[in-house]
DNA sequence: ACAGGATAGTGCGTACACGCAACACTAGTC
DNA sequence: GACTAGTGTTGCGTGTACGCACTATCCTGT
């Protein structure tokens, strides 16, 4: 091995996304009690709401469990609410609330304001940043070719 | 902005660590019944042992809590000692047993020769790879700055 | 119309992640 | 020696992540 395990891409990878949702978490749980996981879904949802957990999912990477789980929570908080599917009764069309529309804004400018702005200064230049992204949805590429 | 939250460096990151902490769960879980966590503490442990949970935390990118409760149960499991360090009665020195470096081991090159192998294969070529790590690290600085 | 297979969501159990508070010990100062 | 500040670890509570088993519903072929 030419080198440590600690440089290695998967411990930099770990490292860079901890770092990212541990900022994250700390600014978000300060100002407005809200999770690094629930910003994500909230900024999902305010591109395109009315759509099935299993469609989040797939929008985020994560699993029916941890998003039903999720999702019932944001409910209860009252940011979104669940409708069933009228073509389908498996399904709930998730869409936000006025109040999860309203804070989600408030959530991206805050975001703007603090991690957003460090985090995209990390790329120096267009040319970085085309290979830093392209290299990144390869990973997942990757890791799901099995 | 110019493109959506969806394909912003955050989601980006976030997706392309999912992606690689589920394919290693999955794959160690199967042959080995190990986690992906604890395959990277017992990873830095061969790296070099003896050291404060403290100090894994830092090689990590973990939170006490997290790096304590997973060294007790990676003792149970038999795969690391803890000794009181005799400078320091506050401290514990974690030592890596016989058969947690020989699980290392094992882990180590079954992951080489499924998700590692993938994940190497992501930057092209040197140029790319050396801005992609060179990336993840400046995430790192960016983050904890402030 | 019905059986078989696929799909959306839930419930349960385990592990990780982290904030916070508490505790034990250390180190520096007087 | 006591006082203070700082650090390593633990305990507790909440939220996230995922596998697995299960229900309800849909869909396809016959």
């Amino acid at each position: 091995m030419t080198s440590g395990f600690a440089e290695s891409f998967g411990i930099r990878l770990r490292r860079a996304y901890q770092s990212l949702h541990r900022r994250a978490n700390a600014e978000l749980r300060r100002q407005f009690d809200v999770t690094a996981d629930q910003f994500v879904v909230l900024g999902l949802l305010a591109e395109r709401d009315g759509v099935s957990q299993r469609e989040i999912c797939s929008r985020c990477y994560s699993d029916p469990s941890t998003i039903g789980a999720l999702v019932r929570l944001m409910e209860k908080r009252g940011w979104v609410r669940r409708e069933t599917d009228p073509r389908d009764g498996r399904a709930r069309q998730v869409y936000l609330t006025e109040a999860g529309r309203d804070l989600q804004q408030r959530l991206w400018s805050a975001a703007d304001d603090s991690f957003h702005r460090d985090l995209w200064a990390v790329p120096r230049n267009a040319e970085e940043e085309r290979v830093l992204f392209d290299a990144l949805d390869r990973v997942v590429e990757a890791m799901e070719s099995r």
